[in-house]
DNA sequence: TAATAAAGTTAGGTTAATCTAACAAAAAAT
DNA sequence: ATTTTTTGTTAGATTAACCTAACTTTATTA
């Protein structure tokens, strides 16, 4: 069985290798994702090569066995599952689910995660909008377009958001934004990406930054 | 905040201690109870002394604070809540329940904790007939009537059970014994004090071990 | 009450997970 | 093609939570 802090470690490569083109990671990308120190981290992964969960050579980059991915899949769904649980049945708010989640994903309990997926109804997204895995395994639904690659006088359709700290998603709240809600873009500012939008009759002005972190269609 | 170690330490002071006449615990029947060492035991003493959670001297007795005890009954309302749930929401049996609840009983958020209660309504007693302390803080209702006290020819309703052990409440419900059911005592041998029952038609022989471990009126 | 047993303590050691400081290798820039 | 910067590694230390072995105090019993 993986102590805690082994499966933090799985999810962060999780999310770093699929974020990165090649499906690697670096040893300080890791360690600053954990908030940890280099030093900290080259021991672990020792240890989670000895353990066959990755594949790496000294001064080499870092890549997830199918063991890993299996692993790392598992703790995200369990997330996932956690969060849909706080959001839709003890009515917590998109930007306060996170923080819980991160602790109950560590329960270890294969039944009682397949309990609350049925409990659930069988969720195939978070309230962030990110797809559920199956008891199965792996799914992998891909957002390609993002607010940002938006045209003028066009109106999308509010997918996920990239970012899930609560900072980002108590501003995307503010700003009138919802999943499945419908966003028109009135203008945008060459110069700087500013965009003006309109959510609901609602019109508000965001970053380039901002606009990087909702995916549309 | 305390580490999940530390609310285990609680844990097992506040059940030694009510169970105990005087409210006190000793090193070795702590370390029984937690299956550690009593050397591991009396460091933790220590530590739990510095923080207040416990007073105690050198070769003397261990005793609750006010403090202590307060995160102790937190600890357990946890614990009882998220056993409800399981039981009554994720169809969980009466011997799966404590197992999980074990894990779920550190999970940090008091704000998870009062919307469990409330999407549980406010239950009073978990799936054991134990009671749930409210997040005002202790609720001590004491059963003290067991079947073992049970005369001849009467009938009693189950309130609790005194072990949680999956071992004992397997057994227990293979008898057919369910909180609120009722009893009808047959006959007791005096020799060893085995006794026939008959719950809902269903005819069994318990022995006295058992007959200790069930609460009745 | 003295001997024995039980309960509790101390000292020293282990492992997992962290750190800092110093070093080595690889990549980037001049 | 050197130098510099970035990235990654190693060595040695720390802390929490555990252990064993040896010891001390308190309680029990003969």
């Amino acid at each position: 069985m993986l102590s805690q802090t082994e499966e933090n470690y799985l999810k962060a490569l999780l999310k770093i290798t699929l974020d990165n083109e090649h499906g690697e990671a670096g040893t300080n990308e890791l360690a600053a994702s954990l908030s940890l120190k280099p030093a900290t981290v080259n021991d672990m992964l020792k240890k989670l090569k000895e353990k066959q969960f990755i594949a790496y050579e000294k001064y080499g980059k870092i890549t997830l066995t199918a063991l890993g991915k299996k692993y790392g899949w598992g703790i995200v769904r369990k997330h996932r599952l956690w969060e849909t649980f706080l959001f839709e049945k003890l009515d917590f708010s998109w930007d306060e689910v996170h923080e819980v989640a991160e602790q109950l994903e560590h329960i270890q309990s294969v039944k009682l995660i397949d309990k609350l997926d049925q409990f659930l109804g069988y969720p195939s997204f978070d309230p962030h909008g990110d797809p559920i895995p199956t008891h199965k395994g792996v799914v992998k639904i891909q957002y390609k377009k993002l607010l940002v690659d938006a045209q003028e006088n066009e109106t999308y359709k509010v997918l996920a958001v990239k970012d899930n700290s609560s900072a980002f998603l108590q501003y995307v709240a503010k700003v009138g934004i919802q999943l499945n809600c419908h966003i028109k873009v009135k203008s945008i500012q060459t110069f700087d990406g500013m965009m003006h939008i309109e959510v609901d009759g609602k019109k508000s002005t965001v970053s380039q930054k901002f606009a990087q972190n909702i995916f549309i269609e």
